[in-house]
DNA sequence: ATAACATATGAACAGATGATCATATATGAT
DNA sequence: ATCATATATGATCATCTGTTCATATGTTAT
């Protein structure tokens, strides 16, 4: 506590700003789950498995010949993204079929792939 | 190439679909940078930063205390921010002022918090 | 029950990541 | 020029990540 208010020297802080900032700032939970929602989309396979079933609806087979890996490890990935929500199944006999969970996945990319562009 | 073809048996493809979301996909360039962008914003730190800067524009040494880490660790992190243009900064006398390169990071960490939250 | 298929899971290993510490750069004051 | 301040950078290291390979689970058909 006191480690941290002195670490900066205190010649450098401009008190306003830090408090104003303090007041709206987000708590450690939220920047948490915020980051591992994040964390979830940034990676290359993951965003390719995301972007695939933005399309329609894929089993694991079809979603590792589309993204071009292993079948073990779309499943992999896919774990992942089922724990964050961001992708349900539905199983039709053997198969399970994957796709989006809500939208917000399509919104994000879109905002994602603006700021790219730019 | 053919390995790839080959990997996933040739039982369980539903050609159709793996054609359809195939025209649609992303290429690997894309995939990669919006990887990379998410990546940046997968990490407490850096959505700390990036949430405090969305109140107002603050110097290095501020953003270390507000958050609550040293100032080199906000100093390498925000070298990651500003190479993805997520952050950027003016400079008065000794000290640098960062601030949000655009406002994707707003609509960014809105959606995603309705994500969280849902 | 057995076999085949679709997918899931666990272990293991190489590569990436983020904090820390030490050092370097840049600006302003003396 | 020297010094103090604000920030940046490089090296190091423990931890995390994603793929692979081997194995397990669950479903259908025989």
């Amino acid at each position: 506590m006191a480690l941290e208010l002195d670490r900066c020297g205190s010649t450098c802080i401009h008190e306003e700003a830090v408090k104003e900032v303090q007041q709206a700032m987000l708590d450690e939970d939220a920047a948490v789950s915020l980051a591992e929602l994040f964390k979830a989309l940034g990676d290359p396979t993951r965003v390719k498995i995301l972007f695939a079933l933005m399309t329609r609806e894929l089993c694991v087979c079809d979603t590792a010949l589309v993204i071009g890996v292993s079948e073990s490890a779309v499943s992999h990935q896919l774990r992942i993204l089922r724990t964050l929500r961001l992708v349900k199944f539905r199983r039709e006999g053997k198969t399970l079929f994957y796709s989006l969970a809500d939208s917000h996945v399509k919104e994000l990319f879109a905002q994602g792939l603006e700021h790219i562009m730019e």
